[in-house]
DNA sequence: TGCTCACGCGCG
DNA sequence: AAAGCGCGCGTGAGCA
């Protein structure tokens, strides 16, 4: 390591690490008010004393023994007249759900009510916890049913019940274990049932018959983990002689077949910036669950002699490599960006056991923001991991190696108990196979991040000059317009273009325009591009342009550049593909995203991702081109596969155009629509693709597709009655899934992958179809990775994922032989289910926007 | 200054 | 142009 390689790592602009998008909590120097001695003073000057209160001391209600422990929020009017608990609207829709003969006590975290039944602020049921924490600890409930999110927080300090309804989580009160169940408060679920979409009260009974059937099964004890690290079997391995020790240790799980987690610490998110990658890391620790390790590696007080750290790493390396451990991470993706770069790709990685803990979590539960090792542990260890250890996560680097060390054990600790934990559950749950499935995903999507994209940065350069110039121009010409005018004259102020609030003042108030008008959305006017266009003005077509010009260069451009935010040192953009954030199994990108750059309107601007000019084995010079493979009707296949219909399945063996079959019975039944597209059929058949076949597969209604088509009623009703019945196969389907979902409260994707009720009727209809369309690709993307790993051909791991397309740096003098290689791999795909052909569009170039097809392949001939 | 939110818009 | 679902990210604005 020379001081110079240091030197350019320090003075390039690294890549900001990006917030944590699933961390929740919040680092504001809010002031907490002193809860403890709010709980001390009881009632005393409580801010609810009211001398309208019936029972200003509510006292719970029901069985003496229970089972279920009842706690819910504040008694409300019809409680505190009555003086007994749950008897309002909200009371008698959760005695009726909870549909049970066991024992129940009733109470609430609060036991005045507060005015107009809002809910207690926790200034105000602090107050009453003691008598609550008594009450519990004296009736010996088996659970305690917190009900919404007032109970929530009560229990366990949380405060957004969506993420915690339905899960178990083991808390202590007064020394005394047990589980508590959050749902939703059934208020929320009657309010909901007015407004929203999604069917509440199906979530809110499912998770009700759930607790129901877990008490009647029976389940282990609670048990909260003690805190912090003391007490725990935690060796540090920090000279030679631990370091010898450890290896010992390591070939005794080795030996056992053991499951190790592991985790590693790191001074950035992403390894690319630090000439060697191994300077970046911190530190590692391993556990199975009783023993565990931590060790230090280029942490600043580790002390090691450059021998001393050579062998550090080398005795981590037999874990890794060791074919008897199942080695295990929380989030293995991160741990595997850092450590493939670290020890080079070994091809072996690929045979040995691997477990992510956040897998698990996503298979088992899909739902937004908990995935986070702190919530999996507050789940299932009733702990704040987190806190155990007071660290600053954004300061690994400078904080003391003790603490650092510490904190890694107890993180490798907890994956290890988690591991057991979900893997216990997925297996009862039947989810094996998804996790499985999963798990053939972390080397993939790491290997594409590692290869990066290669960019133009002359191109990025030239691009931003040019729309530089083109948005100041445009600035220039709207604020001259009459209207910007008259907008400073009413209003005071120079127009800003780009605000959307300004942009509708200026519409609505000024000029008194109503294109905007809405009655969906909550402002209830719309300034997006649907209505500037239907303003039909100079000014608001220019306001639009000017949005689409800062939008390409504030998207795809200016971080672009040789020193832009997204370029990391080795001068490539290594995007992240994640494939545990959708709600439907697909992948999704970002740092930047990859798969929403323009290729309609302003495709141009991909030309900026250009080839790589030397081979990645080698580094020998070797021009390359970009193959971009995307299969064709993937949707559209996967919808007859799992409705098993009839006729899509015929459609597609006789590669028969069913769009254009539409276009015809519609140009022949309503000839007026016919004729408004100029009796051009293509024209028509474009149109009856995505306004009418698409729309009613996905759930659109009759009514609104014959409104943009501009059907009349009785055509349409002929028309779609016939639809319906061509599609017969896929009408069933539709309603079976339905049905199953109403039952279940979850659908499944044809790989067996679930997503959890609430769900609307169109998400449980698109969700096993676009889920499972997104498995078959990226089953292809898996097994062409593995090929490049066994037949050393980097050119077969794909770079890029798109939903139906993978992209690939392909060597231009091997060019046909390895393209018609990844051609054949995705017509083949490993699921059984697959019982439609499948079809691949091929095209090459040599930047990202001058691509030319190539051909059109089938898996049928 | 840093955070969250709504909006708008790019892609499949 | 118009339907549905799935994403990530830039901007402006309000709040502390």
């Amino acid at each position: 390591m020379t001081l110079s390689l240091f030197e350019t790592r320090l003075s390039r602009a690294k890549p900001k690490p990006m917030a944590d998008r699933r961390s929740c909590g919040n680092n504001n120097n809010k002031i907490e008010p002193d809860y403890s001695r709010l709980r001390e003073l009881g009632c005393k000057g409580c801010p609810l004393y009211s001398e309208h209160l019936q029972h200003p001391k509510m006292k719970p209600t029901g069985s003496k023994r229970p089972v279920i422990y009842v706690l819910g929020e504040a008694p409300g009017e019809t409680e505190d007249e009555r003086g007994e608990q749950f008897i309002g609207r909200s009371g008698q829709l959760l005695r009726k759900a909870l549909d049970t003969d066991m024992p129940i006590r009733w109470n609430n975290c609060c036991r005045r009510r507060p005015p107009n039944n809002r809910a207690p602020a926790r200034v105000e049921w602090e107050r009453c916890r003691r008598s609550v924490e008594q009450d519990i600890v004296e009736s010996k409930p088996a659970v305690v049913l917190a009900v919404g999110a007032v109970a929530l927080q009560w229990a366990i300090g949380e405060t957004t019940i969506t993420k915690w309804r339905g899960k178990w989580a083991p808390i202590v009160i007064e020394g005394r274990s047990l589980w508590i169940y959050p749902i939703l408060h059934p208020s929320f679920v009657l309010r909901a049932s007015n407004y929203a979409e999604e069917d509440w009260e199906l979530v809110f009974r499912a998770d009700l018959r759930a607790l129901v059937a877990q008490i009647d099964v029976g389940g282990p004890d609670p048990q909260v983990e003690p805190p912090g690290a003391a007490g725990r079997d935690i060796c540090y391995a920090r000279d030679a002689g631990g370091l010898a020790r450890l290896a010992q240790q390591i070939a005794r799980w080795d030996e056992h077949k053991t499951v190790v987690a592991f985790d590693i610490e790191t001074a950035g998110l992403r390894p690319y910036g630090y000439l060697p990658a191994s300077m970046g890391w911190l530190s590692i620790a391993m556990s199975d669950g009783d023993h565990t390790w931590a060790v230090p590696i280029s942490h600043r007080e580790s002390m090691w002699s450059p021998d001393d750290q050579k062998e550090a790493r080398a005795v981590v390396e037999t874990l890794l490599r060791s074919k008897g451990i199942v080695k295990v991470a929380h989030n293995l993706p991160f741990e595997l960006e850092w450590l493939t770069l670290i020890y080079g790709h070994k091809r072996r990685w690929r045979r040995t056991g691997w477990g992510d803990t956040m897998v698990q979590a996503y298979v088992l539960d899909e739902r937004k923001g908990v995935l986070s090792l702190d919530h999996c542990c507050l789940h299932r260890f009733g702990i704040h991991l987190k806190q155990q250890i007071g660290m600053d996560r954004g300061k690994l680097a400078e904080s003391p190696i003790g603490k650092l060390l510490e904190y890694n054990a107890l993180d490798a600790l907890y994956t290890a108990k988690l591991y057991h934990v979900q893997r216990e559950e997925i297996e009862w749950e039947g989810l094996s196979d998804v996790y499985r499935l999963h798990m053939r995903r972390p080397l993939t999507l790491v290997k594409a991040q590692q290869r990066g994209l290669v960019l133009d940065f002359d191109a990025v350069d030239r691009f931003r000059a040019k729309l530089g110039k083109k948005i100041a121009r445009a600035r220039k010409a709207i604020l001259a317009s009459d209207e910007a005018v008259l907008y400073r004259e009413k209003t005071g102020k120079e127009l800003s273009p780009t605000s959307p609030p300004q942009v509708t003042v200026l519409f609505r108030n000024v000029l008194r325009r109503s294109e905007g008008a809405r009655d969906k959305n909550k402002s209830g006017y719309s300034v997006d591009d649907e209505s500037l266009s239907a303003m039909d003005l100079p000014v608001a077509s220019d306001i639009l342009a000017l949005r689409k010009l800062l939008k390409i260069k504030g998207t795809y451009l200016d971080e672009f550049t040789r020193t832009g935010k997204l370029i990391h040192a080795d001068g490539r953009l290594h995007a992240k593909f994640n494939d545990l954030f959708t709600a439907t199994g697909r992948l999704s990108s970002d740092s930047p995203n990859m798969q929403n750059f323009p290729k309609r309107e302003d495709a141009w601007v991909r030309a900026i991702v250009t080839t790589p000019k030397t081979h990645p084995l080698t580094g020998q010079s070797c021009p390359h081109v970009i193959v971009s493979a995307d299969y064709g009707q993937i949707e559209y296949r996967v919808i007859g596969i799992a409705a098993d219909d009839a006729y899509i399945k015929k459609t597609l063996k006789e590669r028969y155009d069913v769009h254009l079959d539409w276009a015809e019975r519609v140009a022949k039944a309503a000839p007026h629509v016919y004729r408004r597209y100029g009796k051009d059929i293509k024209k028509l058949r474009s149109e009856i693709k995505n306004a009418m076949v698409f729309p009613a597969f996905y759930g659109a209604s009759p009514d609104k597709i014959a409104g943009y088509l501009g059907l009349g009623k009785r055509t349409a009703h002929g028309l779609f009655d016939e639809f319906w019945e061509e599609f017969a196969g896929v009408r069933k389907w539709q309603q079976r899934l339905w049905k199953q979902y109403q039952k279940d409260g979850y659908v499944e994707c044809l790989t067996g992958r679930r997503r959890r009720a609430p769900l609307t009727r169109n998400m449980v209809l698109n969700s096993p179809i676009q889920g499972s369309a997104s498995d078959i690709v990226v089953d292809a993307m898996n097994r062409l990775s593995v090929r490049a790993d066994k037949e050393k051909e980097p050119a077969f791991q794909a770079v890029l994922n798109v939903h139906d397309d993978l992209t690939f740096y392909v060597p231009v003098d091997r060019q046909e032989e390895l393209t018609a290689e990844i051609v054949h791999e995705m017509l083949a795909p490993s699921f059984d289910w697959v019982t439609v052909p499948l079809s691949v569009e091929v095209l090459v170039g040599e930047n990202w926007a001058a691509m030319k097809n190539v051909g059109t392949y089938y898996s049928d001939g």
